[in-house]
DNA sequence: AATGAATGAGGATTCATTCAT
DNA sequence: AATGAATGAATCCTCATTCAT
């Protein structure tokens, strides 16, 4: 079969098949990761067949061995990625209060809360894979993968001991607290994703923000 | 060949199959769940074969499409057994609590989490499977799973709405509340089994029920 | 497709698909050993598949790996066969000659010689397993193949050491001694199986013979 | 697009395509079968790929099919190089006995397997190409590789023949005779390869002359 | 001429499921 | 009811070869 056979046989998805140049490779590599995300988030690891991710990237089967050394390899690039990509915008995130508002520790957990809550909202894969995936997965694949899940955690880790250190936050394990916090915003993140209860990822960040920093019982004597 | 003869024809091979009586073969089935539940936990759903399922019963290969039709309707079955296990669980607990105790709902609810973390000290295969396994496949498998934990969550919705009622919890969609709550306890009891810090499920028991209850800010003018 | 369908379909190779019974298993795996030794015979061990030694056996593609762990597996275990079988002839015909004629180690080596060319006349693909493929993967396969044609080696030597003692063989390392006979010999016995000079097996045998024990010089004054 | 065109077009990247000249294009040819003569070697034909010999010329991927037209291309053109070596060499060896010594075959011969010996030690990959691979290989690749080693003997032959015009060689079919002294050698030289039996090159050449000249059985009434 | 990305056929292996006994 | 052999679809991965640049 001739390449000109091959070419015009493809069913044509509009896909650039053939980008070359400099960063050719790597945008090549990232279109990958994106179909990737997006096939490993809807189907989960094991029934994502390479050939759903090639398909979905728009490139041949065995291309994707060029970029990546394995399923599992993929996987675990993606998951960096996205580990990148959550750090960042928390870190983001956080900096953009650091002007004025870093002594009112609440203030800026709410707001990291909020605002996370609305990356989510615009990025469901990673919620999936992140409070789903990686999950099941993290102890299979050398541990590798916990470090995604564990860098949510760490870096909510230092805001609690800032808070524990101001007072602000009640003396407990640093690490339990953050791990209970990143749990509950995950598990009620991934929630969302299937339960349509009518709630809005604002009134959600507030509700886990109110039963993190309150509690469910009502405080009766608050001045 | 009709049932008799073939029964007749049965010239006793030395494996066991014994027990032939009425709840034989329902026996027979809880020893595959016994099993299936040990190796599910173990190595996850995917990576377990019926194989290994049927290794760890000690019966022949085959027999486990006697008992279950196929291998998601044995880790459903399995997920229904875990499930009024849990119940079941609960509903003793709170029984227990019912006679003198029910007016102070957080006594019962402490008691509660308390006698969960417990349990689920005994029972480390149904955390792993109620919290990691159930998560992954409940959207695959017909929806199916998901009432598992959705029963987990329904079980302590009925005590945030007897809370509420009492003007001891927070209002809050009581859905949300309980599926926080419940999230909250599978993740913790998850984590402890993977990650060693010296916390007893006693610790952890009441952390959570401290953090639920009371948030992670110190309440400044307590009585 | 139901079972009946495959089985019309079967293009049907008259073996028997469905023996079962006592040593039915042994049975079905020598049936795949020796489509195997066919198979790899001729082909080579890279560019057989498993899919060509079912075929040749009349089975299924996956069934080979119910009597075999994997493709090397498979080839390893029809090494043994051959070895088995190698060893087992050449014990034979020397035991036939023990009676009278061992104090004539010339002679015993003249007939072994003569027997194991007409052994191997009778079974063509066991010469190129041993002496071609052998020879290749018995780097690769965990030494676990030079077992087969060290083997062959070792039943030689014991005779060559023999033949020392009595000072009927020159002195000179009897591994070295050995290896060359059987060098010499399968050597041989495979360029009759490509190359056609009409050279019975016979033939064969006298000249190795004479060329192992007298050399290609003409002894002049020999009585 | 021209050739011209495509020439012009080439905006010249940094990599090593330097030597412009006449030869380049041999000399470029003559580092691949280089390179592919030491991959092949030491894993063989089926486990060595394209990559390997490319990376190992350190060369791009692809360039090899600019001078080869397909793996098995270069593996026979290999060969060929190998065979015009390998006879060169026998050549030249023989002419320098020529001058003096034919009188002697005997002695011309010992002179030859000792020198080829010594010619093996310096070149080990040849030894498993020629003796190890072209064996297995020989029959699928349309006969051309037989070729190589069929020189080796035919080489042989001719002084065999020689030797039977001068009565110092037994009369047997000289095509044999001379297959059974390469084979020999060869064997002998590629166990040396694997086998470690302190046996100096010098040693094994002495025993190969002894035995296909003398024979294993002491040569008792010997003037 | 060189490069290295792209392609896809091919192959070993696994495993859920079926079925003859 | 139990057994375990049989089946073959499915999947990961490799690699010779092609081709745009």
């Amino acid at each position: 079969m001739s390449a000109a056979t091959r070419t015009a046989t493809r069913t044509a998805p509009a896909r650039p098949p053939r980008a070359r140049g400099e960063g050719a490779k790597e945008a090549r590599r990232g279109l990958i990761l994106a179909a990737a995300k997006e096939v490993f988030a809807r189907a989960g690891y094991h029934d994502t067949t390479i050939g759903h991710v090639a398909k979905a990237a728009g490139i041949s089967y065995g291309s994707v061995y060029w970029y990546f050394d394995s399923k599992e390899a993929l996987f675990v690039a993606l998951m960096d990625d996205l580990e990148a990509s959550l750090r960042q915008h928390i870190g983001v995130t956080v900096e953009q209060l650091d002007d004025a508002a870093t002594a009112d520790v609440v203030a800026v957990f709410r707001e990291a809360v909020r605002a996370t809550f609305e990356f989510f909202e615009g990025d469901r894969d990673l919620v999936k894979l992140l409070f789903r995936d990686s999950l099941v997965l993290g102890n299979q694949f050398d541990r590798h993968l916990n470090g995604l899940y564990e860098g949510f955690i760490g870096d909510i880790e230092v805001a609690v001991q800032a808070g524990q250190q101001l007072g602000e936050v009640i003396e407990a394990p640093s690490r339990l607290v953050a791990f209970s916090v990143a749990a509950l915003i995950g598990q009620v993140a991934l929630r969302r994703l299937t339960t349509d209860d009518g709630l809005s990822a604002e009134k959600a960040a507030e509700f886990v923000v109110t039963l993190v920093l309150e509690g469910l019982r009502p405080r009766k004597e608050q001045p």
